[in-house]
DNA sequence: GAATTCATTTCGGAATCTTTACGATATTGT
DNA sequence: ACAATATCGTAAAGATTCCGAAATGAATTC
């Protein structure tokens, strides 16, 4: 049923075993690392679509591969640790992990983690995201995380110019503010709709005819989308 | 305006009747139950559209409610508990619960979070269905809702191109004016059909001359169709 | 040419969007 | 760690757009 590639990096043999058994048994395709190193290595030969991954590891240790991983993909981590530091899910969640567990690890507790994790990600999985978005005399880019008009580099705050990617990105296509609070904001977000009637706005005052060739249109009765002309 | 509909299944009266008033005042239509056999029978009658459950229930308890509840229905449920063990939420998503909140409940998060999780499990059902309808030098659009003639986009208001869509993609084929009312503007609409002479009016302004290959027809004594020639 | 059906126009109310202002929150710089 | 700054999100008022009812005029049928 599920085609689900999930990666654990660890170096005990006890311990990926069980994750082994216990993960497969679940219908996920299981691949084991046991260094930092491997794990790099198997992160890009195996393309999981989901990182278990300890914090102490021989070789290349588990926040720096934390950090190696966030910088070239989304993929999500679930951070393991025997110490049950209040610093160590902190950090772990400051370098982009989705989830941290402490050992030692109840088997039901890890399953229901995953699944959760998976389905908040799949949630926000952004089709055709390619970190720069061009058009016309408008570049947008995410790494950068600037937009630029003409060459121009404008300040935007994150959150606009998250706004702005996503539209840029799914261009011509219209999304609700429902929608749009999903993608942008994140599907946990609680809050009233309007904001993104105001980050629009401001995101319009700095975009004001730049260009004919594309605009933020208001689609009414449904929501926003960035309109390319031609 | 809102036409939802929210089961609580929950045994203490107090909050029952607090979550009632609260939510009935925000527009939603609001159904108790106080134990678990009447909660799954409501289930079946009343047809909600968010289920709130309570874990500690009389007679079959929340868990197991949670997960008959999924078996038979993708409804989103929010379970609620007294006590806060992380134990209890993960086994809550990994039932299929969308959300877990931890009592006391919080009035302004509780709605904050029944919008949060209606939002989400509505997504399928918003624009992005990515039907297109094409003839010749027309073309219908519900993701991008627009209308194109000639590679030219038309601003055409919501109605108007549900309407067009409908007709378009059942072309050549008759609908009274009744049917239409059912079809596009929903089988509980009340109101005079002539509204529809009015909504084609405004369309033909738009279409006028566009194409000699198909037009907005009036069939006399019965209805109006989308005619392709050819 | 009378009766019926459709087209067109107008207009107020409703729904939706825009804009503004302000307090809360987060970030930055010292 | 603190203050200064920037960003974010909410609420409310103002502007806009759309919808649908009613009324009148035109077309079609018999």
């Amino acid at each position: 049923m599920t085609d689900t590639k999930i990666l654990v990096i660890d170096d005990d043999p006890e311990y990926t075993e069980q994750a082994k058994t216990l993960l497969g048994n679940e219908g996920y395709a299981v691949k084991i690392a046991s260094n930092g190193l491997d794990g790099m290595e198997f992160f890009r030969m195996f393309e999981p679509d989901l990182v278990l991954l300890e914090v102490l590891l021989p070789q290349k240790d588990g926040w720096q591969l934390c950090r190696e991983i966030r910088e070239q993909s989304q993929t999500p981590i679930i951070i393991t640790s025997t110490r049950g530091e209040v610093f160590d899910k902190v950090l772990g969640l400051e370098l982009g992990a989705d989830d941290y567990m402490v050992k030692p690890i109840d088997p039901k507790e890890l399953s229901a983690r995953i699944k959760a994790v998976l389905r908040r990600t799949r949630l926000s999985a952004q089709p055709g995201s390619s970190d720069v978005v061009k058009f016309d005399n408008m570049e947008v880019s995410l790494q950068k995380f600037e937009l630029r008009l003409g060459g121009k580099a404008i300040d935007v705050p994150p959150k606009e110019l998250e706004l702005l990617y996503f539209l840029a990105s799914n261009s011509n296509r219209v999304y609700t503010r429902d929608q749009l609070l999903d993608k942008v904001w994140g599907f946990d977000y609680l809050g009233d709709s309007r904001t993104v009637d105001v980050h629009v706005k401001r995101l319009r005052e700095k975009l004001q005819g730049a260009s004919d060739k594309w605009s933020l249109k208001t689609v009414w009765g449904v929501g926003y989308k960035f309109e390319v002309i031609g």
